[in-house]
DNA sequence: CTGTTAGCGCCTTCAT
DNA sequence: ATGAAGGCGCTAACAG
């Protein structure tokens, strides 16, 4: 529709140099700060750039030192904390290694993975989150040409995977939940729906130590799921005594609604969840959930990638970031005033679960 | 520390033409479905490129077409919903018209002038939001170079700017307060630092037809804020019958640690929000307080920028979204259950304040 | 310290 | 339908 894009798309390193008096090298090694320049020459393309309004074209620049000096995140979606701090840690430590951070939400997408190899077209390499579908045919699609990372997903050969803990931290809380008496737990939450659920499903599991357990309710993370299973509860359908959350989006909604008809939480039922969003600790009683180190994963990917970038290795396994269990009013412990969240109780000596600890990659990627 | 940074960096259109025993020219063509090629050609460059595992290099397109097929967007930070929404958004929309984003979060950096322009250097064009102290400066020094959009900002020549509807809906938002018999209410929140805020700040002011004001409570937006500044109101150094928060956030701790203390809401002092975050409606009594169209915004924003980038010449004025008001317990009607977010309850016949209206740029911006 | 020059990988007329 | 060749703006040797 237009004939030129723009109307001044001009202003090149020519035309800098040309106003400047002094030739391309010169502008190149001022714009970059690569040293080896007179003053004098330094304040005359100075002048010469900022008259011209001289923005440099980074696909040039870019094509020249063969780097797009940009890092690729695919998130699911960006619905809730979780992916936003995430994002927040990722784009904080891309920025300080100078990284452009270029985003792709899977979410409404038709084709996932042409546009995830679209994205690989302008970035050094890229991080995915493990509960994309998509995930191991591009990682497998772009083995060996861009470094590939993947959080809260199992290990390949040849492509790094870093998460938070989940086995032990759902193990300790389940517990914790059979040592306020509860005898019917309920996992809510597709186990199916990422790997980290799964993980915690089997942390769930594993509390109950041999005892039969029910299978988990598998129901989709969002507020209206939790709405309508909180429903079938009222409704007598659903018989339990406590009620373990995939994530806190689901035990909140839960909780509510049951609250709103007429159950109590955590007398007649327990409610805890993951994640401990804000939320968390501003409904009454306070959700009990477990704290994810989040934006330090994302911190975290985002040197890896940038190591493996530079050449380095894969690094083999997974690693895993602690996770920390956060007891507030809903599992049933004492109800305490929890505003600040940076002193939110926790058990005494730090209880934390996990270390920081690297795994052989195996079938069970989790502590 | 490592001399090539890529073990396999090769394959480039060269090696896939010559695989595939033909031109580079046809391999261009048939990566990018440019059509006029033979179906034999096109499956020899198609095995080529798949068992090269090529992955064309975006710098390289981008130098050559003259376009990065990128857009910019510049978040203050990611805290909260607000911000998240905006960018689902806008990536959603760009995405639609196959361009990709490339996010800045201003949040942490010490030079975010410099970020921005590294940011200029490889999108088509940018948003940014108007609370960006560096907005203006940036935003004319890219005058004539490259499109920016504002968003929730004051607009410039040349430069657009959309928002969402402040003055009227913080105006009724005050008025249905009022209504309810408080007569000592206090803005909280501080309208220097956002255009939008002052907007707000204006409307709760003019609600008053002319009654004196008290001056509004000058505070930052996060949750801790909000709890000091409630410790304040429970020490009675404040005195008030209603406080209208900038946003939810604030409105959340505040009415949280005033419940705590021992104040009731809304029988004691009322508390009203802004943004309609999820907490908003499971805290009891519910947030009364004003949705904004977000991911309506984000949307917009990359609609406009696109259609700048296209050539199209900018829009004069602001271009303002309709907000809604919600209304819950907090502001001291009868506490309804609410829990589908869909069916929030407002006024009867869609109480909407504003509509999509333009309005030429002046001093004041907003409707 | 400064200028010259040869690519970087891809797109795009223009011939064939 | 296909190939040849020039150029996009910048960086990085290499000369001077």
């Amino acid at each position: 529709m237009a004939k030129d894009r723009q109307r001044d798309p001009g202003a090149t390193i020519y035309s800098v140099a040309e106003l400047a008096g002094v030739s391309i090298a010169s502008v190149s090694r001022v714009m970059q700060g690569s040293g080896g320049v007179s003053d004098k020459t330094r304040q005359k393309v100075l002048a010469a750039a900022k008259e011209l309004n001289y923005v440099p074209l980074g696909a040039a620049r870019s094509l020249a030192v063969r780097h797009h000096e940009a890092h690729g995140l695919v998130l699911p979606e960006l619905a809730g904390p979780y992916y936003s701090e995430l994002l927040i840690g990722f784009e904080t430590r891309a920025a300080e290694l100078g990284q452009s951070v270029v985003l792709l939400l899977a979410d409404g997408k038709r084709d996932v993975a042409r546009d995830v190899r679209r994205l690989a077209t302008r970035v050094d390499g890229l991080v995915m989150l493990g509960s994309l579908c998509v995930t191991d045919m591009v990682a497998q699609g772009l083995h060996g040409k861009k470094p590939v990372l993947v959080i809260a997903g199992h290990p390949q050969p040849g492509i790094e995977a870093i998460g938070a803990e989940n086995h032990q931290g759902a193990r300790e809380l389940t517990a914790h939940l059979l040592g306020h008496g509860r005898r019917r737990l309920l996992f809510v939450g597709d186990p199916a729906s990422a790997p980290d659920v799964a993980d915690r499903y089997e942390g769930f599991v594993a509390a109950h130590e041999g005892e039969p357990t029910p299978d988990p309710v598998r129901i989709p993370f969002r507020e209206a799921d939790g709405a309508s299973f909180a429903d079938r509860v009222l409704g007598g359908d659903v018989e339990a005594d406590a009620f373990v959350c995939a994530n806190d989006e689901l035990a909140l909604s839960i909780m509510s609604r049951l609250q709103d008809g007429g159950v109590r939480v955590p007398e007649d039922v327990a409610v805890v969840g993951w994640d401990d969003v804000m939320a968390a600790r501003y409904v009454r009683p306070g959700l009990t959930t477990v704290r994810q180190p989040v934006k330090e994963l994302g911190r975290l990917a985002a040197d890896r990638l940038h190591e493996r970038i530079a050449g380095a290795p894969a690094r083999e396994g997974l690693e895993i970031l602690p996770t920390q269990l956060v007891l507030r009013g809903s599992c049933g412990c004492a109800a305490a005033p929890d505003a600040k969240p940076a002193t939110a109780s926790a058990k005494p000596s730090g209880r934390t679960t996990g270390r920081p600890v690297r795994k052989a990659s195996s079938k069970r990627t989790t502590a």
